[in-house]
DNA sequence: CTGTTAGCGCGTTCAA
DNA sequence: TTGAACGCGCTAACAG
């Protein structure tokens, strides 16, 4: 059995709460006893129940965290990142971080979301990858529970959050071949329904528009961030009629499955194909060939949004209840 | 403010108690007083506090999770697909996710450990990437608290635990170099004092002795396991003279910082130099060359060990207290 | 300076 | 079939 206030207590000879105080500092018990007590509850190696603590203070210093998981076999080392961010700033504060995983938009999402808010299991919450309508914001909204989203929506209220501006680091990138000499640019999506989603093909529209180029539908083809589906979505925008020279990709990932579908086709990347990403993962970098990409501070994102959070559950003024980045491009060898 | 069981008790005029009941399903409540209890509750929106029931059920109904974090930009496709399993095999039994970032072997990390132990915040622990003389196996053995590792050690006692052999990992991929007529082969291992640094190298060995080749030790180059480590140790190695025909890397991420090293000095990957991996992280089918690596069920081995640990938290029989996976050669087109 | 009383929200005796 | 009393471990208010 652990060691509780009253086990020291009997040991002491003190009451509980005299104990408490003791060990909480108080400042109107006599430095005889409270030394007494330390050393006693040292020798018996106590330690606060953090439970019985959450209760009296009705809160559990905890953020929870819901990563939507696509698929069975989730990785990706993008989300890594941003944990260790979230975590390391968490533990800054005396947090702990709850994490959940579920596919997004099910049930099952629904439902965590439900539990976590309505049994005061966290304090508060970190929303990611929002989408358009998002559900999960109008219903942390509603109930008045306190959330930091890294991303923004299309919701007709105002939320705290802090995001990347895709549509500018897109038009960076196409905006990059285009001085490259490129006019036929394809893209890659993500799938539609994530803000994020649309902001960057804008970006991407934006650019092409600029510079008198027009947009053209079949250019544009959608995958679901992972390496494979950027490699089947290539693969289709490949095989076009002429083909195109350089494709915007909307995320690493996919942009690492595209080089894999152009070296099936034996094409030279940054040669005969230009092929840029979204997110600077450390792989980026040392990919075949090095990947032409928009930089996003990962790492300090996570430890930005986690620190927003915790300001709003401790009910401190935000610095800036809306942040959005710019992101910047990084010019590799791929395009 | 929630709503309480008390709420419900004065607005049906029973007792807390009968409401506790009724909820509960318990069955010495009347039906009629059942259905009205949970009707208003339902009307009110109750849900019981997470907090008030660890506090009375001694348990928390949680695991807690310490990811060692290598760097502040700590990026592992391997750790979400791992975090993945888990979190999903979590939510299976109606268990929640603590996660804390630390890096490795610090003081920080031993705060984090015992801090969840001794204030019960967690009910059992997952210990991942274990070390030779592991602390954190020897101190929770020693506090008698639940926790299942992902990985052996080298402690004289027993704990309950799930590996992969490596060493059978990595000797089929050096038999295999061999088999393909390399004998200068080269190992990229990871830093000294993580256990499966070591199996895997003993595989490297083993097969390099059963073949009548010799050990050289300028042949072993150590990273820290990311791209940027087995870019480095890659450049060491290849500028041996003579270089090796072959390099066998412990993990897929600085595998592809040693394809990085090689396209360097323009090798072909595959036929200048073989390069195997191990992991199968899905970036390694899409690698350029696809990496030949040995496969380990990342995604089901986060499911195993946390069933494992569920297990041992509810002091159910484990099947087995130590399960070693073979994990498998893949063969791709990098060696 | 210290102890008594009370309560956080819930579940579990034991009586009635 | 229901309720009163109690305790989980801790802290806060109030006496003394």
């Amino acid at each position: 059995m652990p060691i509780t206030l009253k086990d020291i207590a009997t040991a002491t000879g003190f009451s509980v709460t005299t104990v408490s105080r003791a060990l909480n500092d108080y400042d109107d018990v006599a430095e005889e006893t409270k030394a007494r007590i330390k050393q006693v509850a040292l020798e018996l190696g106590y330690y606060p129940s953090a439970t019985a603590r959450h209760l009296q203070k009705r809160r559990t210093d905890t953020i929870g965290f819901v990563i939507p998981t696509f698929g069975p076999r989730f990785s990706d080392p993008y989300f890594s990142e941003l944990l260790a961010g979230i975590g390391n700033e968490a533990a800054e504060h005396d947090f702990d971080l709850l994490v959940s995983t579920r596919p997004p938009g099910e049930e099952k999402e629904k439902e965590a979301y439900h539990r976590l808010v309505s049994s005061r299991r966290v304090d508060g919450l970190l929303v990611v990858r929002t989408r358009q309508k998002d559900w999960r914001i109008a219903y942390l909204a509603e109930q008045g529970f306190p959330f930091v989203a890294f991303g923004r929506s299309d919701l007709a209220f105002d939320f705290p959050w802090l995001d990347v501006d895709g549509a500018c680091g897109t038009e960076q990138a196409t905006q990059h071949l285009i001085d490259r000499g490129h006019r036929r640019i394809a893209y890659i999506s993500a799938p539609d329904g994530l803000m994020f989603s649309h902001h960057r093909m804008n970006g991407y529209k934006r650019a092409l528009e600029k510079n008198g180029l027009s947009f053209v539908e079949e250019r544009v083809a959608f995958g679901d961030l992972t390496q494979r589906g950027g490699r089947q979505a290539a693969r289709r925008l490949l095989s076009l009629l002429p083909p195109p020279t350089a494709i915007v990709v909307c995320n690493d990932l996919m942009a690492l499955g595209a080089f894999k579908a152009a070296h099936e086709q034996n094409l030279v990347i940054g040669q005969d194909i230009a092929i840029t990403g979204f997110d600077d993962i450390p792989l980026a970098e040392h990919a075949y060939p090095p990947l032409t990409t928009v930089h996003q501070p990962i790492y300090h994102i996570g430890i930005t949004v986690c620190r927003m959070l915790v300001q709003l559950i401790r009910q401190e003024a935000l610095e800036e209840r809306q942040v959005l980045l710019k992101p910047q491009l990084i010019v590799r060898e791929s395009g």
